[in-house]
DNA sequence: CGAATTTGACCTGCGC
DNA sequence: GCGCAGGTCAAATTCG
């Protein structure tokens, strides 16, 4: 569906008789690319009313088979982050130089973006070829069976929903409404179970230096309360999105008793309601966060709460560090946005996985998928490798992996988050580049 | 005067 | 069962 969308875009111009500038550049690997540029503002063009004129559109034919391949496998995220680097090419001068600035720093954006596509392509049939062999074997069926057969509670309660699904899916993709069971709801939900509804109470802390009583998130907060809580003497504020009638997420206010200056904001729930464009940075870290937290919360019975991720992690950048707590009732992962955290020189991941396992992620591209990729096939690898880990739980790494990957709606909020913080960084795009 | 905030009461879950 | 702590409710109060 999104793909057709996508096309539909892109051949949005078919009708139009714009005049096609045609460039070719000497690539590095000896090949030449062939550059088509419609030059929306020739005086040729005059009946030039189509909506998109403003837009510099370049295609690179070289690499229309690579980026259909990617369509065909849903990534329409990095495809409109693919276009919107075009857009900012808008040609509002005829200045050539500044024109051919354009062209130039636009042709190396795009080859951050072929490769960044290679990457999630090559990952993608990884991943892909993994679940396959093990359909194959039927290992995967058998042995998860055999799991849920064994505490049929125990199950429930480590294994989201999506997990359970595994042995029906065929194809990833192939059903994203048995999906949806990844976003976490309000815990006023009723239809929950014990266990279930636990899993959906994940938090998400953002940890924050700000003067002001509350950080500026884009949503419109109500106060309903504030407590002393035990072991701060800085009260708790509890808000409640106001932003629509019966939105169930809530968030508290705090301000660190270590550091004051430090505001720590946990948030609860899914928006139900369409958020501004100055909420959605925010409401999709925080749904990512809690989407990896909850995809991630595949454990086996011992308590070895934390699992850590040497530098490079999926969520660390020069300014974020992530750390999940199962201290807490409800698993709550914490978005340390403080520079100068004393993790920050060690950043770490906690994930809930059994196994003290180190994958040391090479993260050598900067495209979300590609990053969930490399870590879902680097925890598949560890897993596999890792001497101490029980049979159980490789075959829930394996799940894990796949359910993961398979998540289209997961992957999209992940996207916008890591988009999010690329946006935020250096404009080499290299904060996920760490060795 | 309506909306937002404050604050004490109340509810719930958990450990002992 | 009791006490504690976290979370929520709702009447009272404050603010614009």
């Amino acid at each position: 569906m999104e793909a057709r969308c996508e096309n539909m875009v892109l051949n949005s111009f078919d009708g139009h008789k714009f005049p096609l500038i045609t460039t070719i550049t000497p690539h590095e690997n000896g090949s030449s690319i062939i550059n088509n540029e419609m030059d929306f503002f020739s005086k040729s063009n005059t009946n030039n009313n189509n909506p998109l004129m403003n837009i510099h559109v370049k295609e690179e034919k070289e690499h229309d088979q690579q980026l259909q391949l990617n369509l065909n496998v849903g990534n329409s995220s990095l495809l409109t982050t693919s276009r919107t680097s075009h857009n900012g090419g808008s040609l509002h001068t005829n200045n050539q130089a500044g024109h051919k600035a354009d062209l130039v720093k636009m042709k190396r954006e795009n080859e951050g973006l072929r490769s960044m596509l290679a990457q999630v392509n090559q990952k993608y049939v990884f991943l892909q070829r993994i679940i396959q062999e093990k359909m194959v074997t039927h290992e995967t069926n058998d042995e998860m069976k055999t799991i849920m057969m064994k505490d049929d509670t125990k199950q429930s309660l480590l294994v989201p929903s999506e997990f359970k699904n595994l042995d029906r899916t065929t194809k990833i993709d192939s059903n994203p409404d048995m999906n949806k069971n990844a976003e976490f709801d309000s815990p006023k939900d009723g239809n929950r179970g014990g266990a279930e509804a636990t899993m959906r109470r994940a938090r998400v802390s953002v940890r924050a230096r700000s003067e002001a009583s509350l950080i500026t998130d884009g949503c419109q907060w109500r106060k309903y309360g504030q407590k002393m809580a035990k072991g701060n003497p800085c009260p708790r504020a509890y808000y409640r999105c106001t932003m629509a009638v019966g939105c169930p997420v809530r968030k508290q206010v705090q301000r660190c008793a270590e550091d004051r200056t430090i505001l720590i904001t946990t948030y609860e729930g899914t928006h139900n309601h369409p958020l501004p464009q100055s909420a959605m940075t925010m409401a999709s870290t925080t749904s990512a966060a809690a989407s990896m937290l909850l995809s991630g919360s595949i454990s086996s019975s011992d308590h070895h709460n934390h699992h850590h991720i040497a530098p490079g992690s999926m969520f660390s950048s020069p300014n974020l560090t992530t750390t999940l707590s199962t201290a807490t009732p409800f698993p709550t992962i914490t978005l340390d946005l403080t520079s100068d955290h004393s993790e920050l020189r060690q950043p770490q991941f906690h994930f809930p996985f059994s196994t003290n396992v180190h994958p040391n992620i090479d993260l050598n591209t900067n495209s979300p998928r590609a990053v969930m990729g490399q870590l879902a096939g680097q925890q598949y690898n560890n897993a596999t490798k890792f001497s101490g880990v029980e049979s159980s739980d490789r075959q829930l790494m394996n799940a894990a992996t796949a359910a993961v990957t398979s998540d289209p709606q997961f992957m999209a909020a992940l996207a916008a988050a890591i988009g999010s913080i690329i946006g935020h960084g250096n404009d080499n795009d290299n904060n996920f580049k760490r060795n």
